[in-house]
Formats: C-alpha cells, sequence, structure tokens
RNA sequence: GGGAGAGUGUCCCGAGUGGCAAAGGGGGGGGACUGUAAAUCCCCUCCUUUACUGCAACGUAGGUUCGAGUCCUACCUCACCCA
C-alpha cells in the first residue's frame, strides 16, 4: 500500500503544483474534485467524470450515513466498489450540513443532532462518528467534523465555531488513528478573522494533518472578502502539506485562490448550475436556456475534446432545456465538468512552465470576451 | 324542430356571480445558484411612470344600479343533449 504523502513539484508565486498520493492513486494538484454527494456525481456516469480527467471524486457523510447507511456501504464492499469508482474519494464529514441544515439539527459540545431530511428520524454525528462514517465507507480522504457558518456572523459566532472545531478536530484525528493509504484533514475556521484564522491553523498543526483545509468561505461574504481572508490563511498553512479550499467555486475563485496557494478544490457548481442551464466555457458563462442560442447551431467549444462542448448544438442543448429534458442537464453537468477539468490542466501547465500569472489574465481575459 | 350551456387581462388554459381584488397555471423574457434537502428558486409578462400613480380590459351593442366580468335585452360565435 502506497503511502498518503504530498509532492511538491514547483511553485510559480504562491500557485504550487503538486501531487497528493493515497492508496489508490495520485490526484494533480491544483485539483478540482467533483462532488458526488449521495454516491453519484449527479447526471453523470462516472467513466465521464475519469475521461473528464478528474483524479478524485466527493462523497458526504450525513447523506450516506442516512442512506444506504454506512455500515450497509460497508457490507457492500465499500463506496469505491458500491459506486464502481476505483480512484481516491474523499469525504466530508458533514460539517457543511451543520450549516445548510440548521433549521432541523441542535448542535451541542458533544456532537451535532440532525433530524433527517428524508424522514425525520433523529441521528447523531459526533466526531468519533463522523470518522467512524468515513472509515466505513473506505474513503482515502477523511475530513475532520467541523462547524461551517454563514456569513454574516457576529465575531463571537465565528469564535465559538472555530473554536468547537478546533476540538472536534483533536478528536477526530484521535478517532481516525492509523489508515495506511489515507489521509485525514484538518478544518480551518475563524470566519475572515485573521486572528481566529490564525489560531485555528496553529491549533490543528499542533494536531498534525495530512492535509489543512480552509471552511467557512464562499457562503455569503463575496469574493473579495473570501480573497483577502485566503491572502493571509494560506500562508498560515504549512508548505508541505495539501491545501484545500473548501466548496469553493466559479472558475474565477479557483483561478484567483490557486494564486494564492491553494491545491484542492470542490464544488457543486458545475453540475448544479448544468443541470439549471447554466455552462462555463472557456468563453465565460453562456445560459443554454436564453432565446438567442435557439438558432444556434454552433457547439460550446469546438475546440474541447469533450463531445458534450464540441459535438451538441448551441441549439439542441437550448431545445433540451427548454423542454426539461434530462439529457440537456446531463450534456451540461458533463461539459461543466469537463471544462472544469480542461481548466485545471492548464493552471497545472502554466504553473510548470513558470507562466501562471500570464495564463491567470489570459484566461479571465478570454472570459470578459466571451465568443460573440 | 325542442331543450340546456359557454365566450375572462387581445399566446394558451383557467378561478371568479354586484363593491377597494380581475386568482392561479402554462407559455414567453431574464436572473440566481459555491464542502448538494436545489432537474431548484426568484423577478418580469395591457399601456404609462424611475416609482407612487394613472389608464385600458372580461364576445358585441345597449340597459338596470351609487357601483357590473358578475343582473337584464338583443345580436355574434362556439359547442352540448333530444329528435
Amino acid at each position: 500500500m502506497k503511502e498518503f504523502g504530498f509532492t511538491l513539484h514547483n511553485t510559480d508565486g504562491a500557485a504550487r503544483l503538486g501531487t497528493v498520493h493515497t492508496g489508490r492513486g495520485d490526484i494533480r494538484t491544483p485539483a478540482f474534485m467533483p462532488v458526488g454527494t449521495v454516491g453519484t456525481v449527479k447526471g453523470l456516469y462516472l467513466g465521464q467524470v475519469k475521461d473528464t480527467g478528474a483524479d478524485v471524486i466527493l462523497g458526504n457523510t450525513y447523506h450516506l450515513m442516512l442512506r444506504p447507511g454506512a455500515e450497509q456501504v460497508a457490507a457492500l464492499g465499500g463506496l469505491h466498489r458500491f459506486i464502481q469508482w476505483d480512484g481516491p474519494i474523499l469525504t466530508d464529514s458533514g460539517g457543511f450540513q451543520i450549516m445548510s441544515l440548521s433549521k432541523i439539527r441542535k448542535i451541542t459540545e458533544r456532537g451535532a443532532m440532525f433530524q433527517s431530511h428524508i424522514d425525520g428520524s433523529k441521528h447523531e454525528l459526533t466526531p468519533e462518528r463522523a470518522m467512524e462514517i468515513q472509515r466505513l465507507l473506505g474513503s482515502d480522504i477523511q475530513m475532520q467534523l467541523d462547524q461551517c457558518i454563514e456569513f454574516p456572523h457576529t465575531e463571537k459566532q465565528a469564535v465559538k465555531a472555530m473554536e468547537l472545531s478546533l476540538r472536534w478536530a483533536e478528536r477526530s484525528r484521535l478517532a481516525f488513528g492509523s489508515q495506511p493509504g489515507k489521509g485525514n484533514f484538518g478544518i480551518v475556521q475563524g470566519g475572515t478573522d485573521e486572528v481566529l484564522r490564525r489560531r485555528s491553523a496553529e491549533g490543528l498543526q499542533k494536531i498534525g494533518f495530512e492535509g489543512y483545509a480552509i471552511g467557512g468561505l464562499a457562503v455569503g461574504e463575496g469574493q473579495k472578502l473570501m480573497l483577502d481572508t485566503l491572502d493571509f490563511t494560506t500562508p498560515m498553512l504549512p508548505e508541505d502539506r495539501p491545501r484545500y479550499l473548501m466548496g469553493v467555486g466559479t472558475p474565477d475563485d479557483i483561478l484567483e485562490a490557486v494564486a494564492r496557494g491553494v491545491d484542492m478544490f470542490d464544488c457543486v457548481m458545475p453540475t448544479r448550475s448544468g443541470r439549471h442551464g447554466q455552462s462555463f466555457t472557456r468563453f465565460g458563462k453562456i445560459n443554454l436556456r436564453n432565446a438567442r442560442h435557439a438558432a444556434d447551431m454552433r457547439p460550446l467549444d469546438e475546440s474541447h475534446p469533450c463531445p458534450a462542448l464540441s459535438q451538441y448544438s448551441r441549439a439542441y442543448i437550448h431545445h433540451l432545456m427548454r423542454s426539461g429534458e434530462l439529457l440537456g442537464m446531463m450534456l451540461l453537468s458533463w461539459a461543466n465538468i469537463a471544462y472544469y477539468q480542461s481548466l485545471m490542466q492548464g493552471i497545472r501547465l502554466a504553473i510548470e512552465e513558470g507562466r501562471f500569472e500570464e495564463f491567470r489574465l489570459a484566461t479571465k481575459a478570454q472570459w470578459q470576451r466571451g465568443d460573440i
């Protein structure tokens, strides 16, 4: 079994080119990880996901705990076998659901008590249970249980959530134990406050993790505040461990975060927006529901290797979206994941060749120009 | 020939039977979505105004009434039942 680790190959400014090594294979960074919350990257076959260049996908502790159940997945041979994905899987701990499902959960020092959004039944998620579930799933990168809070929040709330997350980090780490080939990431909280972020980052490093995530961003604070926060937060993290900005983001967010030293990203945006008719391309955002595409027989990007981008006309996808057809959502989800992965590939190559800043500016300029 | 109905905001369906209201859909136009309770949600859709507001409008033409989509009369159109 290959050891879990991180190799930093090259840097260009603050941008980093690296590889995360796991027992199930390598992850090229900067990486975008498609989100497969309930064991599916919505609308796509995993073969398609793989073919876009994704090295790793996400699963979710909270969702899989409720259905089909962690023990059930374990009995079926683990999540990889269950969903037919042989590459690395990163699982979120349920910390995000503490925020997104705040109306149906209670939080205590011990953990979070959720009322299932599916059937109303009560489930407790402690740091220990969150780690146990991730172990049962067979996750390759297991996130500590944390408390993610929305923006705006009071200073007091940010301190409380950060301190609690830190205590939960220690318990999560202990529960993770030793798992060859697998990694356990701590999550830096603290809102947009530099002092809080520092206390969180230092506390986590004292515990020691295989990687460090930055959580609690892109929760309503706006891009500028998020980037300002990254400006002072990424330098607090060790250079020899991967840095993961959780839940981010738009292609522009990713470009800017890479420029600030982030290595890993995940976001529902390419798949959710795809289902809602919006595509991301090298020409910027294109809303395929708009009337102006009705008679446009051009593909989204004729030069892209992904068929969803190069072989299907905008007019056809427009028609499918207007008609509420599944294929429209599938094609746009596919196209968006493919674009995100090609963006990451472009970023990696640029860092390798020491021209990341040039790449960043040129990419943004092309988004601005569009394709008209 | 006899009997009993229906036409709604000029894209479609459609609630509404005398009183601050012309519901609600669909379609159409646009927007949002960031560790997925999202194939979801929001705004607009007679004219005018930045907005308030004002104005038009319920098949047509009259009438009753303080007040009519709603009641009455005639006509037009559609459609139903029995022969």
